[in-house]
DNA sequence: CTCTTCCAGCTTTTT
DNA sequence: GCTGGAAGAG
């Protein structure tokens, strides 16, 4: 069990050195999450119980992939009891276990930001505000800014310069808004995401004993990305580690981006003042990228004030020096791209998935994707709206809320009317009016059969009658049946698999592919329940539920394809060959920047941080004029192009292909690469433009096995690219293969053009008899 | 109550 | 140029 000898002298000190308070700097691609990973792993050597680690990050991803890491250097038995997540998740746990202190229940709801914002909009209406002054997003920015920093409403009433500010803006009554807000969301025995972080910080203050109890318990307690925590978690995070002291967290503040969101740069910065008897161990070999494109990003990165200095270098060979790309267009910008593109792969058999775009905006998604679109480039764009945020699954989530906890008025306002029952918008103001009156929930109100007589007509009473008598048995149903049955009968009883089914539009049908791709995750969640004798409600399922947003993410790295991302959303990610586009004054950096140091500061991380994503080769491009917004608008090259020391740029290098070339090169890419297939551009996390495209069938280049020729396969030797049948998707193609024992998934392209992932332990597959 | 049209807004984003 | 909320018409 040597692991330590795989390790740098650098990293190896910051794994074995587990005592005491410790900050690890680490630059980029310097194996960050190795040296986390490892750390673990080496107190799990230590004999120290797994549950006693507290391993927090900022998505479900990352501690996804630390989880899986550590199972296989350690094992999964001992990974699987280690307190790893993102902060929100840990902590929603934590709060559901001590809910009644709080004067919450178990089972409370959280409110994603949707949510949030149609709560504030109705309070400002209540209110009798003006929605053009009072703007629900900035309402909500400024409740989530103060709730970061611990401004509980009482505290904004009564904090003279927040009163001051606000009165200065002409919004006086944000502190009322924020009053009711907060008294609402209680109301509804509801959380929004900031409350999480919020109210374990309210538990650990007016409960010491439980603070305690916490403190003993996390002996050891490990930050990753350190340098985008915002206050409420730095302050979480110190006061549990306040009894053991053996604090460690990594981050780079190279690469804090996240300001706009309240991250504090200042937390990593000011680590040692906080725990002066601190060991800082820096990480400044690159393992990633070529030198040139290392000491690019530290002549950019040198232009920052604030910053912890060290000296990323690299062992890599010099590589390619940066192509830069000026376009006279956005346009052009993407047809020059996208031919960039055929010659990578042509001169240096690139890989398509080994390629990326990325932007500073989404917006900039859909010059790129009409390029590659008509030069055939298979690609995929990640981001934009996400599975959990479409409407028709937030609906059906929205019935499952209501299940659980019928007092979350925000979900039953949601479903009231939905499939179509006649309840309109009167109805349900009055009832939300009655509700604020009393001083209880819409719930309250459905039940109270007199209220209900004395203020609606007789129809509408009968109506709000059974639709109280549906939530009624949802209710009843996800309480004595399992999550599968549960969400199947929701589903059916609601009337959204009928309204659903009946669709037969394009948006229809993706409809209905989604609401079934949600029960099949309720499924995949009852099976695994069963396997592991864990507990199959509902309940336990949504848990879960409200802190996913990326379950559609799995990086498909077999799919080969082009990726397309913004650069926040490339962070922790890396690929061969780079393109950054659309580098111009106003749009990197942002025009919202150009007026703040700070601001820009940030930007140049970001630009730092879309640099060191590239292995080998980094082209950068601009347009000098750019459709935006509905119209055109004459650019000048982003200040950032300039910054880059001249001595690794290969300026203007860049000719357009001629037009027989570039048709020459889509054969040789589809040529070399065999297992092409349209199929994989359905949408990877999905952009409008992947969707509305359809598939053809022609794309799935596999002939349908005959169902009276075929032989069932264990999930041990499933392999990719196998032709398999499977009992109710038919015929499909093994494209991925991941996972260990039970968990073991293949993620398979049917003759439908569809891609499932399905659980091997549970799919029934079978593959063709040879002969 | 529901459907349609109108209009404002628009960086980045995880939870 | 697209989205999503709001107001207006049937």
């Amino acid at each position: 069990m040597d692991f330590i000898d795989e390790l740098n002298e650098a990293q190896q000190k910051a794994v074995v050195n587990t005592e005491g308070p410790a900050l690890v700097i680490a630059g980029a691609g310097s194996g960050k999450t190795r040296v986390l990973t490892y750390r673990i792993a080496q107190l799990l050597k230590q004999s120290v119980a797994p549950y006693k680690i507290l391993a927090l990050t900022f998505t479900n991803k990352a501690s996804r992939e630390m989880r899986s890491r550590i199972s296989s250097l350690i094992g999964s038995e001992m990974s699987a009891n280690i307190w790893m997540g993102t902060f929100h998740s840990i902590f929603s746990k934590i709060l559901r276990f001590e809910a009644e202190k709080l004067g919450y229940s178990s089972n409370f709801t959280i409110f994603d930001t949707q949510d949030s914002k149609n709560l504030i909009r109705s309070i400002i209406k209540e209110l009798k505000l003006d929605n053009k002054v009072y703007k629900p997003n900035v309402i909500f920015g400024r409740i989530s800014m103060a709730k970061n920093n611990l401004i509980t409403a009482e505290k904004y009433m009564q904090t003279g310069s927040i009163i001051s500010e606000d009165t200065a803006r002409r919004l006086p009554r944000i502190c009322d808004i924020y009053n009711i807000y907060q008294k609402r969301c209680k109301q509804n025995d509801a959380m929004d995401f900031d409350d999480l972080l919020l109210k374990t910080n309210i538990l650990f203050k007016d409960f010491p004993d439980t603070l305690k109890k916490y403190q003993e318990k996390f002996k050891y307690i490990l930050v990753d990305e350190y340098q985008d925590t915002n206050y409420s978690q730095y302050l979480i995070v110190k006061k549990l580690s306040a009894t053991h002291r053996n604090i460690c967290v990594v981050g780079d503040d190279a690469q804090s981006i996240y300001s706009f969101r309240g991250a504090r740069i200042e937390n990593i910065l000011n680590f040692k003042s906080d725990y002066p008897e601190s060991n800082i161990y820096k990480l400044e070999r690159n393992y990633r990228s070529t030198k040139t494109i290392v000491k690019a990003a530290n002549s950019i990165i040198g232009n920052n004030k604030d910053q912890i200095q060290k000296e990323i270098w690299s062992e890599n060979e010099e590589g390619d020096k940066i192509k830069i790309i000026k376009c006279l267009s956005d346009k052009e910008e993407a047809y020059k791209v996208s031919n960039t593109i055929f010659s990578l792969v042509r001169n240096t058999q690139s890989k398509l998935n080994e390629i990326t775009i990325l932007y500073r905006t989404n917006a900039q998604s859909r010059a790129m994707e009409e390029a590659l679109r008509k030069n055939d480039i298979p690609y995929a764009v990640y981001g934009g709206t996400s599975f959990y945020q479409r409407k028709e699954i937030k609906d059906i989530l929205a019935y499952f809320r209501v299940a659980i906890n019928p007092n979350d008025g925000e979900a039953i306002k949601r479903i009231i009317n939905y499939p179509k029952r006649g309840i309109g918008e009167t109805s349900v103001g009055k009832l939300q009016d009655l509700a604020n009156i009393n001083g209880v929930n819409i719930w309250d109100i459905l039940n109270n059969e007199q209220k209900l007589v004395e203020f609606f007509n007789s129809g509408t009473v009968k109506k709000l009658i059974s639709f109280r008598e549906l939530i009624q048995s949802t209710i009843d149903i996800s309480q004595k049946r399992n999550a599968y049955d549960s969400a199947n009968a929701i589903s059916i009883n609601s009337g959204i698999h009928q309204e659903i089914t009946a669709d037969s539009t394009p948006e229809g049908v993706s409809k209905k592919e989604n609401i079934q791709e949600m029960l099949n995750a309720v499924q995949a969640f009852s099976q695994n329940a069963y396997r592991e004798g864990s507990k199959d409600d509902l309940s336990t399922f949504m848990e879960g539920v409200a802190l996913l947003t990326d379950q559609d993410n799995e990086k498909s790295d077999a799919l080969d394809k082009v990726t397309m991302m913004t650069i926040h959303a490339a962070k922790g990610l890396e690929f061969d060959n780079v393109f950054i586009v659309g580098l111009e004054e106003d749009l990197f950096p942002s025009a919202m920047s150009v007026s703040s140091n700070v601001a820009i500061e940030e930007e140049r991380r970001l630009f730092y941080v879309a640099l060191t994503r590239a292995k080998k080769r980094l082209f950068l491009s601009f347009a000098l004029s750019r459709y935006r917004n509905g119209q055109i608008l004459n650019t000048r090259p982003s200040r950032f192009i300039k910054e880059i020391d001249k001595s690794y740029l290969d300026i203007n290098i860049f000719e357009t292909p001629r037009r027989e070339n570039s048709y020459n090169t889509t054969r040789a890419i589809h040529n070399s690469n065999p297992s092409y297939s349209r199929v994989g551009e359905r949408r990877i996390k999905n952009s409008h433009t992947t969707i509305s495209k359809p598939t053809k069938s022609t794309d799935t280049k596999f002939s349908i096995l005959n169902k009276d020729n075929i032989i069932p396969i264990s999930a041990d030797d499933v392999r990719p690219d196998m032709i398999v049948y499977h009992t109710s998707f038919g015929t499909g193609k093994i494209l991925v293969v991941d996972g260990i024992g039970s968990q073991k998934k293949a993620r398979v392209v049917f003759k439908d053009g569809k891609i499932r992932i399905l659980l091997l332990k549970f799919a029934k597959l079978f593959i063709e008899r040879t002969k």
